[in-house]
DNA sequence: CGAGTTTGAGAATGATTGTTCTTGACTGAC
DNA sequence: GTCAGTCAAGAACAATCATTCTCAAACTCG
C-alpha cells in the first residue's frame, strides 16, 4: 500500500559509496548525494535516518561485497604470494575501493560505529592472511604486517596515482618464501 | 614598525598539524584553528591566506619536521630490520603522525598541492628504503611494499586503536632476512 | 470510487561554513 | 607628539550545511 518506491535502495547505497570513497564523508554534502543517487531528501532522510546512516550502510555494503568476498579469497588461496597477489589485483579494481581506507583515515576517531566496521574489515583481511600463513607461521604481527602492506600501498596508489599494488606486493611475496 | 604580533606563527602551524591530524581539513573548521592557535581570525588570512594556506603550511610542517627526519634515519640504519622498526617506532610517536595519511587519504585526490607534499612525503620513505635495502636487492617494488606497511601500519593502529607498529613490522623484517 | 498510506517535489529551517570589514591598539620613525 | 604602518578584536558577510516541513502524487485495499 501507499506510493511504490521510484529507486531502488541497493543502487543508492551504491552510488553513495562511490561519493564517500572519492570525497570522504565531510567532503560529500547532502545535495551531492541528493544530485547524484537521484533519490529526493526527503526519500533519503526516510530510508537512512541521516547522512551518517547513509554512510554506515555505504560502508557496510563496502565491507559485504568487496572487502569481506576478498578476505574469503585470500583465505581459500593456495600460496602467500597468490593469496596477497590477488588480493591487492581485486582491491584495486573494485569501484568503492577507496571506502575502507577514507572511513579508517577520517571517520573511525569520530564515528565508533565507522570505527567498528573498519575494525570488521581490517580484521577478515587479517584473519585471512592468518589462515594462508598455515599453521606453523604464527610469528605475532606477520599477517597484520602483510594485510597493511596491501592497505597502505592501495592508499599510496590511491594518492599518488602511481601503479597498482599487485606487482609491488608479489615482490614482497616472493621473498617471503624463498 | 607595525604593532608586534602577539603569537608565534610555529607554534601556531604546530597546533594546526595537530588538529588537522586528529579530524582532518574539511572536520576542523575556521573556528576550531582560531580557538586552538589564540591566533585571531583575521592575523591567520593576513598570515596564511585561507585555511588551505594553513593546511599546506602545516603539511609541509609535518613533513619537514616528522617525515624526512625518519626517512632519513631508516636510509642510515644499518640493517632492514633495524631500519623498520626505527621507522615505525619514531613515526608512530610523532604528535602529528596522521597527517600524512590523512592528506593521503583525504586530500590528495582534490588539492593538487596537497598530493605533490604528500608525494614527497611517501618518495622519501620508499627511497630511504631503497637505500637499505643495499645496491643486491632490487626486486622491483620491494621498497613501495615495504613503506606502504608502514603506512598502513599506522593507519591500522589510528583507526583501531591496536598496538604499535613496531612489534608488527619486525616480524614482518625478520622474514625477510632469515 | 474513496479512504488510507507512503513517496516525491520543493521550499524553508536554523546552524555553521570560510572569508572579509570596521574599528581601535600598539609600534618605530620623524 | 604626530604620522604611517601593522596587528588584534569582534562583528558581519554571503554561502553552504544537514535537516525538516508542507503538500501534491501515486499506489493498495475495501
Amino acid at each position: 500500500m501507499g506510493r511504490p518506491r521510484a529507486f531502488d535502495e541497493d543502487e543508492a547505497v551504491e552510488a553513495a559509496a562511490r561519493l564517500f570513497a572519492v570525497h570522504g564523508f565531510e567532503g560529500t554534502s547532502v545535495d551531492d548525494l541528493v544530485g547524484a543517487l537521484g533519490v529526493h531528501r526527503g526519500s533519503l532522510y526516510k530510508v537512512f535516518g541521516s547522512k551518517r546512516g547513509l554512510y554506515l550502510a555505504a560502508l557496510r555494503r563496502h565491507l559485504d561485497r568487496d572487502v569481506l568476498p576478498v578476505a574469503a579469497a585470500v583465505a581459500a588461496a593456495g600460496s602467500l604470494p597468490a593469496a596477497l597477489a590477488q588480493a591487492a589485483a581485486a582491491y584495486d579494481a573494485g569501484p568503492a575501493a577507496g571506502l575502507l581506507l577514507l572511513a579508517a583515515a577520517e571517520r573511525a576517531a569520530a564515528d565508533p560505529d565507522a570505527a567498528a566496521l573498519v575494525e570488521e574489515g581490517v580484521a577478515a583481511l587479517e584473519t585471512a592472511v592468518t589462515a594462508v600463513l598455515g599453521p606453523g607461521d604464527t610469528a605475532p604481527g606477520l599477517a597484520e604486517a602483510l594485510a597493511a602492506t596491501v592497505l597502505g600501498l592501495r592508499l599510496r596508489g590511491r594518492a599518488t596515482g602511481g601503479r597498482p599494488a599487485g606487482a609491488a606486493v608479489l615482490a614482497l611475496a616472493d621473498r617471503l618464501t624463498p
